[in-house]
DNA sequence: TCGTAACCGGACGCGACGGTCCGCTTTTGG
DNA sequence: CCAAAAGCGGACCGTCGCGTCCGGTTACGA
């Protein structure tokens, strides 16, 4: 008995379906009954198949997290490092954007498995970002989590924006911005240090 | 009786005090028995004085508001309408860090009162924005609503980061951005459409 | 000092939510 | 076709937060 019974696989594929649209539509904290509402379940199956809520949160963004570490793995191969680099920040902004709990539900999700894949992509964020910075297409101090910072910012931004393609306009701004030569601020130096140890 | 008994004036100033505090400190869900645990009173004072919860924020963001509204006004003023912008936007932002609850909580809040005070501070920051696009410091397609939102937003993701001091380059990061000169991306023709407006 | 009106705060009601449990149904394999 | 295993889902529990209410208390004016 190594393999789902086919209702039990049938539900479970329903489950995982309805909470992906039900957490991209009302975020990371909407309820089990919702979701399982919307898959056609009792909530006690949902239960069953994941103990606890975070479980299923976890589930579903590993599903995420793991379409755009392959995107980024891909880019890494692209000639033009700053366009790399632009379009790994589209492509994590479009995530962002298609599910609105992406980045919060990576904040708050706890899960072993999740933090693990956050890191896994913040390591290729960063080798996309340190070949950009070589070839003078960004500013320094700014390592991938500020760049995940910021765009899940725009977006967050845009969420309650009135136009639905604000967001776009918005990721423009963070990209000029992190084009933009690095003023003296306040700080500057410790990141350039904390910088130059990710190059390393 | 017009004026409030002597007990019940010392409480209600403990609890806006105990509000604001908790409010800066969890967020604007801060459940009411813990303001009334702050302030040292029992959680149906609290209510008799703001029958409802969004009342009490109103109440604090009202203070909060009005400051900055305050420093925007006198900003009019200055010289340099580059660096009004920016003192603005740094006023802005400092106090969004102050108080986390700041721009959830303006989002959140439906209340007239708040509502009234929102268009005000955009009024007057929509000016700010004029002046430094003629003073050419800022890109085109930009409006008040625009900054408050990259701004709060950059705040917020700052909060989970891990150096205290990440929010003031992520703020400089969303400034260069706007200094920028405005690239041609889809839709930029209806900002600029839209920004007309505002400077009419 | 004393009566009264204002005020206090804890007990209570209510609904939502996460999570558990168990009697009933469906699938499966012989 | 049948029995046992696997699975289902709704009833149920504890908790928490908002908001109400009323019996006791306190400040204020005469």
């Amino acid at each position: 008995m190594t393999v789902l019974r086919a209702d039990a696989r049938r539900n479970l594929d329903r489950i995982l379906e309805a909470a992906a649209e039900a957490f991209a539509e009302l975020g990371p904290d909407v309820s089990i009954d919702e979701i399982a509402r919307r898959a056609g379940v009792g909530h006690g199956t949902v239960f069953r198949r994941f103990p606890t809520k975070d479980g299923l949160r976890a589930a579903v963004l590993r599903m995420r997290l793991e379409e755009i570490l392959a995107r980024a793995n891909e880019l890494l191969d692209e000639r033009d490092a700053g366009a790399a680099f632009e379009e790994f920040v589209w492509v994590a902004a479009a995530s962002c954007r298609r599910d609105r709990f992406l980045f919060e539900g990576v904040e708050k999700c706890v899960f072993e498995e999740v933090s693990t894949l956050k890191e896994e992509l913040h390591g290729v964020g960063d080798q996309l970002i340190s070949r950009a910075r070589r070839a003078g297409a960004i500013r320094r101090g700014i390592d991938s989590r500020d760049v995940g910072a910021l765009v899940g910012a725009s977006i967050q931004a845009a969420q309650h924006a009135e136009r639905d393609e604000d967001w776009r306009r918005y990721v423009q701004v963070v990209l000029d911005g992190l084009r933009a030569r690095a003023r003296v601020v306040s700080g500057d130096t410790a990141d350039d240090e904390r910088d130059a140890q990710h190059i390393a």
